[in-house]
DNA sequence: TCTTGACGTCAAGTCCACTTGATGTAGTCA
DNA sequence: TGACTACATCAAGTGGACTTGACGTCAAGA
């Protein structure tokens, strides 16, 4: 992994793909999708700033529970757009953050203890289990994450 | 939502997809991937065993919290090809289900106490940050889900 | 009997999240 | 200076999970 000079607050590419985890393709993608920013130098290369990395960490521990990048954008559309965000920014965006992770592990904990009541135990029966009741809560308006291999 | 005698133990295709709460062509779908399985009548329609309700709240469930089709084919293929899955074969699907939802809570529940950490708290420091590591424990061999709205 | 709707097949389309490829430029190092 | 690599743009491709469309058939009710 390259050094990043301490004082370095402008990241070459290929340094912020290597640090976050991403490929370059990447960081392209989620700049057109306006989730990341960047600068240009004189010959036309980007330069992100070193939050960006924050952003990128953010991105992707959202996306490891399943949170598309749609509603990625929407809590980085809360930081300032101008200008460096701040503990308090970050401090928001952690908070909804916390509660909605609260909110899935809630729901998965329930779906593991309602399927061992109900397939677990044997009894075979679906008359009354939430897993065949299309209408539970977080079942409505969504179509479910795609892929976690 | 039509009503399906007790009796019947063979489905149409409506009645099973409205009461498993997909479209027909999503159980289309499934039996290409080898998901589930019908018989036909003498004039080609499907027919569907009432157990497979059961299965299509296994694939739900599973979906819901980011199981791809594959890893349910893989759980499901361990149920008895031929006859009836049994009390027990259901029960260790449900086993091993219980602990995959389980490892996924805690996952979950450690990164939500983590961010909180590290960000929540303002340091502002991705330095031991566990999210800006590419390679940590779920991380690795995982592109991760892709949408959860 | 006739109509209507559910169903059949198969190909193609969609959406998300990327990745790959083609082609040209910028910067670094021997 | 020349080679090599990193980077730029843009279009197109990929993979998972479905959905839509076109078109023909089967079955139940008026």
């Amino acid at each position: 992994m390259p050094q990043i000079p301490e004082g370095r607050n402008w990241l070459k590419p290929g340094e912020v793909a290597e640090r976050a985890g991403v490929a370059v393709s990447t960081l392209h993608y989620y700049e057109s999708l306006g989730l990341i920013s960047s600068r240009r130098t004189s010959g036309n290369r980007r330069e992100y700033r070193r939050d960006t990395l924050r952003v990128l960490a953010f991105i992707r521990s959202a996306q490891r529970v399943g949170v598309s990048l749609d509603r990625v954008k929407e809590a980085l559309d809360q930081l300032p757009r101008k200008g460096l965000p701040t503990k308090k920014d970050w401090a928001r965006i952690s908070r909804q953050w916390h509660d909605e992770l609260t909110e899935r592990i809630e729901y998965l904990t329930g779906l593991r203890d309602r399927f061992s009541d109900c397939i677990g135990c044997g009894c075979l029966s679906l008359k009354s289990c939430p897993y065949s009741n299309p209408d539970d809560a977080l079942g409505a308006g969504g179509q479910g994450p795609r892929r976690f291999p």
